[in-house]
DNA sequence: ACCAAATAGGATACCGGTAACACGGAGAAA
DNA sequence: TTTCTCCGTGTTACCGGTATCCTATTTGGT
C-alpha cells in the first residue's frame, strides 16, 4: 500500500490539524480549548477533548513557543554536575522553575570560562527566558552577550560589584577572613592556606583575599599558599599530599582547605602520620559537606547555601519574568562556621 | 517618538530576515550560509558573516526545530539532585549528548511516579529526541505514552525483563545478594537488613529480594526487614535510629544498610553506644559514596556505576538517534563489593 | 418585532526558520 | 553559434501553533 508523505507517527504526530478534524472543527477552536476553555461552547469543548484523548494528542510546545518567542525554559550553567553543591543548588532553582511551569536546561561547564561561552552562544539559540550561571567570572564576549540579550540573568555563588544582571550568593572573601578570624581565636597562629586554582575561579581568589586578610589584621604573617590542582575530581588524596608538603616546608600549626574534601583526606593523612589533629594541628574545611561530619575528629568548616542560592535565584528569574522590577539585584545569603573537633586545641 | 510595531530587542530579537536584508539577500542565503555554507559563493557568504557579526544575530532553533520536528533535547528525570548517584548519571549522559550537540533537559520526580508521569506529558510537549528515565516503575499511563511517541528511552539504575524501550543498570538484586554473601563469608550470621520503602521503587524491592535470596540459601533465617522512611533527605541520623532500635530487638551481629549514608550513621552511633564495630557487629552499606571512605573503621559497600551508566545512555540515545538498530536493548554494568574495615571479622 | 450587544467559531496572517523547486547566467560541449 | 550543465540565488510552501479580526447566530431589552 501506499504511504502518506505524513505517516501518523501515532501519538507524536498527532498535530491540532488532526484533532480538529476529528472534532469537526478548525484547529483555533482547539487551540482555544487547551488556552482559553472559557471561549469554548461546553458541547464542543467536550469534542475536541474526547478528539484529543482519541489521538492522544500532546501539544507541541515549540510551535507555540516559536509564537510567543519563548521556549518556557530557564538554563542554568554550573561547572561540573559531579560536586553535591552545585547539584544541591540546581535542585533549589528546579524546585521553584518547574513550580512555574518553566523547564531546566543544564549544562556544565568543567570551570572553563571559554567553554561557557560557548556554552551560553548554544544556550541562547534555544531562546530560553532566564539563566542562571556559577560565579562571576565570564569573558567578555558572553557578558557583552548576555547583555544585548536582555533576559534576566542570575549569577551564583559568589557577591561582587559588578553582576552582569542579578546576582545571589554570599561572600567568599568573608568567609575566608572568619574561618581564619576563627583560627587564630582557637589559637593557632602559623596557618596556612591550601587553594585551588584561582585564575578562572574568582570564588578562589576571593577565598584567598580573605584568607590574607585576616592574617595582616592580626599582625600574623601568611606562609606562601598552598595552590593544589585536582584534574578530573576533587580528591582527599590531593589534602592528603598537600599536608606531607607543608609539613616539610613550614612548621605550620594549622591548614584551611578550600574545600571539605581536601581537608578530610588532609585529615586521614595526619592519622596515618601520626600528627595530632586539632592538638599538634588544627585542620579546617569549606562547604560543610557530608564527610565534614562524619570524619573524625570532625571538621571545622563553612557552611554555604547551596540550594537556598538556587531557590532564591529561581524566585528572583520569576519575579522578573511576571515583569516584577526587583527592589535588589544583588542578595547576599551569608554563610556560617562550623566550629567541631578539628579545630579545638586543648590548652 | 512612535514605537514600530516591532520593536528590536537588540540582539535577542535580530532576526535571519533582517541579518538578509543588511547584506541585500534573501533570508534562504543567510540559512544556508548557517547550514550549507559550501553552497553559497564566498563573497556573498563573507557579506552574510558580517551582517551577521554586526547585528549579533543569534540563530533560533525553536523554528528550525519546528522545521525539522525535532528539539535537539534530551530529557532526563531523576529521583532527587540531592543525591550525588544521580548528579553522577547526569553528568554522564550531559557530557556524552552535549558533544553532539544536543542540550539536557532535567527534572527531578521525588521518587514518585505520578509526579513521573506528569513531567513526562509535560517534557513530551517539548519533543525531545529522548528521554532517560531513573527505574523500571513507572505508571501505566507514563509507558503507554512512551511508547505510543516513539523517541528512544533508556531506563537506568536498574535491569529487568520489560524495558519500555532500551536499558543500563546493574542489578540490585545481585548487588545485594552479593552483599549478603560476602558477610556471611566473613562469619556473621545474625544479618538485619535495612531499606528504604520499596512500593515506590523497584531498587529498593530487588536489593531486599538479593538479601532474602542470600540469606535463605545459607541456611540462615532473616531478620525482619527494617524499613526506614527518610522525608527529605537521605540523613545518618535514620541509620544511628536503626542501629538504636535493631539492638533491642534481635541480637544481631550485622547490619546490611541499602545507602552508605545509613550506615555511616550507623558506625558512629555504634562509637557513641559502645558496640565495636566490626567485632560485635558488622555494618555495610550500598553505593560506595565518599563518606564510606572516611569514616572509622571504613566502610564496606557496594560500588555502582552512576556516572558510567549515564554515559552508556548518551551513548545509546546517539546510536539511536543515528539510525543505528541496536544489537542489545539492555546493558548490565554490573556493580562491585568493596570490602572494608567495618566488616572485618577478627576470628 | 426590531436593533444592540454578547457569544461562538472561522479565516487569515504570522512566528523564524528550512526543504524543494525554479530560474537566470556563465562556461563547456557540440 | 547553439544547446547542455552546473552554479548561485530567489520563490514558494510549510512546520504547528496562536493573535487578531470578522462573521453569523443568539439573546435581550423595549
Amino acid at each position: 500500500m501506499t504511504l502518506k508523505k505524513k505517516t501518523s507517527r501515532s501519538g507524536s504526530g498527532t498535530t491540532m490539524a488532526e484533532v480538529a478534524a476529528l472534532a469537526g472543527v478548525t484547529k483555533m477552536t482547539v487551540s482555544r480549548v487547551l488556552r482559553h476553555p472559557e471561549k469554548v461552547n461546553p458541547d464542543t469543548r467536550k469534542r475536541v477533548t474526547t478528539a484529543m484523548a482519541e489521538l492522544g494528542y500532546i501539544a507541541n510546545r515549540l510551535a507555540g513557543g516559536l509564537n510567543a518567542g519563548t521556549s518556557g525554559l530557564v538554563a542554568a550553567i554550573v561547572p561540573t554536575l559531579r560536586h553535591s553543591l552545585f547539584a544541591d543548588t540546581l535542585e533549589g532553582i528546579s524546585d521553584v522553575v518547574s513550580e512555574a511551569g518553566l523547564g531546566l536546561f543544564v549544562s556544565s561547564s568543567a570551570y572553563r570560562s571559554d567553554v561557557e561561552e560557548s556554552q551560553i552562544r548554544s544556550i541562547l539559540e534555544r531562546r530560553p527566558d532566564a539563566l542562571m550561571l556559577t560565579g562571576l567570572t565570564h569573558t567578555k564576549a558572553a557578558r557583552d552577550l548576555l547583555r544585548g540579550f536582555g533576559i534576566p540573568v542570575v549569577e551564583t555563588w559568589e557577591t561582587g560589584d559588578d553582576p552582569v544582571d542579578m546576582a545571589v550568593g554570599y561572600s567568599n572573601r568573608e568567609a575566608a577572613h572568619a574561618m581564619t578570624a576563627e583560627l587564630i581565636r582557637s589559637g593557632y597562629r602559623r596557618i596556612a592556606f591550601v587553594n585551588g586554582p584561582a585564575e578562572n575561579n574568582e570564588r578562589a581568589r576571593h577565598r584567598a583575599e580573605g584568607y590574607l586578610a585576616a592574617m595582616k589584621e592580626a599582625g600574623l604573617s601568611a606562609p606562601p599558599i598552598h595552590v593544589v590542582h585536582d584534574e578530573a575530581a576533587i580528591r582527599p588524596e590531593t589534602g592528603a599530599k598537600a599536608i606531607r608538603v607543608l609539613r616539610q616546608q613550614s612548621d605550620i600549626d594549622a591548614v584551611f582547605f578550600t574545600s571539605d574534601i581536601f581537608a578530610v583526606g588532609a585529615i586521614l593523612a595526619c592519622r596515618e602520620l601520626g600528627i595530632d589533629v586539632p592538638a599538634q594541628l588544627g585542620i579546617a574545611g569549606f562547604h560543610d559537606l557530608d564527610v565534614g561530619r562524619v570524619v573524625s575528629p570532625t571538621l571545622t568548616t563553612v557552611q554555604v547555601p547551596a540550594m537556598e542560592m538556587g531557590r532564591k535565584a529561581g524566585h528572583m528569574i520569576l519575579a522578573r519574568l511576571a515583569g516584577k522590577r526587583l527592589a535588589t539585584h544583588r542578595q547576599d545569603l551569608g554563610f556560617s562556621i562550623i566550629s567541631r573537633e578539628s579545630t579545638r586545641r586543648p590548652h
